[in-house]
DNA sequence: ACGGATTAAACC
DNA sequence: TGGTTTAAT
């Protein structure tokens, strides 16, 4: 029995897209007049005509570049059209972009894995479609190949003939073709589809690279630009890589690329092959050592991961030079519109995908000036995350204090202005997708709980937050409605009239938030009532409030039920119960239950989203166990305290250990992994 | 101390 | 783990 070869059966099929100058297509979709003319996107018009972030390709062929001011880009391209991006916050609002980079998702999402790599990127897995098209209809029998398949590029064969396209297509369609090149123009016909489907969808073009790797599909999508593709065969690679310098490789762009080319005179990644993995191993730790030595072949083991939706929300903004804010007031200032912003963003992704998100975390740039040793950094700081808009405010502002009385070094005098800050973000992370659908915790807490009543807990919510700021006046519409949400959501505070945030009083939120969080949003989302808006209406099954003169009312609004789910969440969660003072009565006088909402309410805009949750169900019942620890970083054991689960009902308990997974965290990074999966294009002996 | 605003991931 | 650094777009 021959042992079968693996590069046969490995053989992946990867495709990275990448749409062209995305920003400018976004902004010409919505003024199609703009469309054909050499077009930039600024931000911040009022300095030299601000910067450019991105260029269409009609203003490349002028000069104009990524990084020029706007009015440099006037000086070689006297009639480029600058087109502003939006505002909000008093600060660039990337928001339709993203949301352009959420269609595009949907579409490239069909045929396979999907990763998506940034807001105008992403990474397919195509392998089993290729294979599928392979098997049903291989190209050789296929009478018309689209035109888009036959426009590809294919490195190494054709020779910039003027009849390139018989070339590919005899390429294409030959019969001693290597399997594995068979596999790659399958994955270029079904590439071609989708790009056509996306231009077709969304007006956007775009260019793919086709490779049997990440790395090589990445190097490849940018060849041929734009609107074009390009497949890397597997025999081209020797030659691609021998004369490609080492900068143009991802990951090489920065230091470790300098280095390469400074320290051991590298300049093309060919020129790294030279190399013994021990030699660069030596000189770059074990990890990157041999993640050179094997790129520099040409492999690359990294994986295609099934993940749509950023992992991370931030909001942020530089104030350089002269702006830089000098003041805890000005700060503040700019902290509530980063925080309003980032607010509102994460809670459109739990309302719009079912996501909570974890951690709550400020950087900041500053300089001292009378310092002598101003060359310290100011240091992020991170603390749980409360939903609510002016829990962000509040909780971002003792992390920035926290972080500016490190910066400064215990020294009293903040207001002294001899510290300035040139830049301010907040972040949220960590952020879980939560089970949807009917499940029996989510059927205990309902049917099992008289208290949750909506309409009592509409009004709860409301009298518990007497304090929300008032909306600001330019919010309207689907805003309003949002920030209604915000208030609504997750009232958990610490009581914190103290300075700062102490070591135990973050760990204590931590623990005792998260369960609650869990199952809120898991709840919202499993009842079958009908509501014009489940999510702004009802939902708040468990909250906790700091709000002290409110104290009686919700005592008061709490039945007997909830006492006892109370109960028993405090005693299996012994940071609830432990030495705290202010903070644990109130935790503890202001947990309520609640139903929820209505389950399949979910946009019918967001299909991807809809994708990626359902997939989760699917493989929950159909998956092995350790397929299930692949996919199931959407469960997040972390959002369920072990010690609390302890006390749940047995059949509760089973469901919950379900989804959790084993502890991984194997200490297999990135780099030099998985190397059984590694495609190896060049023959060893 | 203008290449801005975001994101991701390795590293320690 | 949180916090820092690097890198990419």
């Amino acid at each position: 029995m021959p042992i079968p070869r693996p590069e046969l059966h490995e053989a992946r099929v990867i495709a990275h897209v990448d749409m062209d100058c995305f920003y400018v297509q976004v902004e010409q979709r919505k003024q199609p007049e703009l469309r054909g003319l050499p077009t930039a996107v600024v931000q911040y018009n009022s300095w030299k005509g601000g910067g450019l972030i991105a260029v269409s390709y009609e203003a490349r062929k002028h000069g104009v570049k990524r990084s020029m001011r706007g009015d440099e880009a006037k000086e070689v391209c006297p009639n480029i059209q600058l087109v502003q991006v939006p505002v909000a916050h008093g600060k660039a609002d990337l928001n339709s972009y993203r949301h352009a980079g959420s269609e595009v998702v949907s579409i490239l999402s069909r045929k396979g894995k999907c990763e998506r790599a940034s807001i105008d990127e992403v990474y397919l897995d195509l392998t089993d479609a290729a294979e599928s098209l392979l098997s049903e209809t291989p190209p050789e029998t296929l009478e018309d190949m689209h035109e888009e398949a036959l426009k590809s590029h294919v490195l190494g064969i054709n020779l910039e003939a003027s009849s390139k396209e018989s070339f590919v297509k005899d390429w294409f369609c030959r019969n001693d073709a290597d399997h594995r090149d068979k596999l790659l123009t399958c994955g270029a016909i079904i590439v071609a589809q989708l790009r056509m489907d996306v231009l077709r969808e969304t007006q956007f073009t775009c260019s793919a690279g086709i490779a049997h790797n990440k790395m090589l599909a990445k190097l490849a999508s940018g060849m041929h630009k734009p609107a074009q593709q390009t497949i890397v065969p597997a025999s081209s690679v020797k030659d691609l890589l021998a004369s490609l310098p080492i900068k143009k490789m991802k990951q090489l762009g920065g230091k470790l690329g300098t280095s390469l080319q400074r320290d051991l005179g590298v300049n093309t990644v060919g020129d790294l092959l030279q190399f013994s993995e021990e030699k660069l191993q030596e000189r770059y730790g074990v990890n990157t050592g041999t993640w050179l030595w094997n790129i520099s072949r040409g492999i690359s083991g990294d994986e295609v991961v099934d993940r749509l939706l950023p992992k991370s929300h931030g909001s942020g903004k530089t104030f350089p030079g002269p702006q830089a804010l000098k003041t805890i007031a000005s700060v503040n200032h700019w902290l509530n519109e980063l925080c309003e912003e980032l607010s509102e963003r994460i809670q459109t992704d739990l309302k719009e995908n079912k996501r909570v998100a974890h951690t709550l975390t400020l950087h900041a740039r500053a300089f001292k000036s009378n310092d002598s040793e101003s060359a310290k950094k100011f240091p992020s700081k991170s603390c749980p995350l409360r939903y609510g808009s002016e829990k962000i405010r509040e909780d971002a502002l003792k992390l920035f204090e926290s972080g500016l009385r490190d910066f400064l070094g215990s020294r009293v005098e903040t207001q002294d202005s001899s510290w300035g800050i040139t830049s301010l973000s907040v972040s949220a992370s960590r952020i879980n997708a939560t089970p949807a659908g009917t499940s029996s915790i989510l059927r205990f807490f309902q049917s099992g709980n008289p208290s949750s009543s909506s309409s009592k807990l509409d009004q709860f919510t409301e009298e518990t937050l007497p304090l929300s700021p008032p909306c600001s006046d330019n919010h309207l519409g689907q805003d309003q409605e949002l920030h209604q949400f915000t208030k609504s959501t997750f009232p958990l505070s610490p009581s914190s009239s103290k300075s700062h945030l102490s070591q135990d009083q973050v760990a204590q939120t931590s623990q005792s938030t998260s369960i609650l969080r869990f199952f809120q949003s898991g709840n919202s989302s499993s009842s079958s009532k009908q509501q014009s808006d489940p999510f702004t209406e009802a939902t708040l099954p468990l909250s906790l409030s700091d709000s002290g003169n409110h104290l009686g009312q919700i005592q008061a609004a709490q039945g007997k039920q909830s006492s006892s789910i109370l109960r028993f969440f405090q005693s299996g969660n012994p940071s609830c119960s432990s030495s705290k003072q202010e903070s644990d009565q109130d935790t503890e006088a202001s947990v309520s239950l609640s139903t929820s909402g209505s389950a399949s309410h979910l946009g019918q805009d967001k299909v991807e989203q809809t994708k990626q949750l359902n997939s989760i169900e699917n493989t929950r019942d159909s998956l092995s166990q350790d397929e299930r620890r692949n996919q199931e970083w959407e469960y997040k054991p972390e959002d369920i305290d072990p010690n609390v689960i302890d006390e749940l009902p047995p059949e509760i308990q089973r469901e919950i250990r379900g989804w959790l997974r084993p502890t991984k965290r194997t200490n297999t990074s990135k780099r030099g992994s998985s190397i059984a999966h590694y495609f190896s294009p060049i023959k060893k002996g």
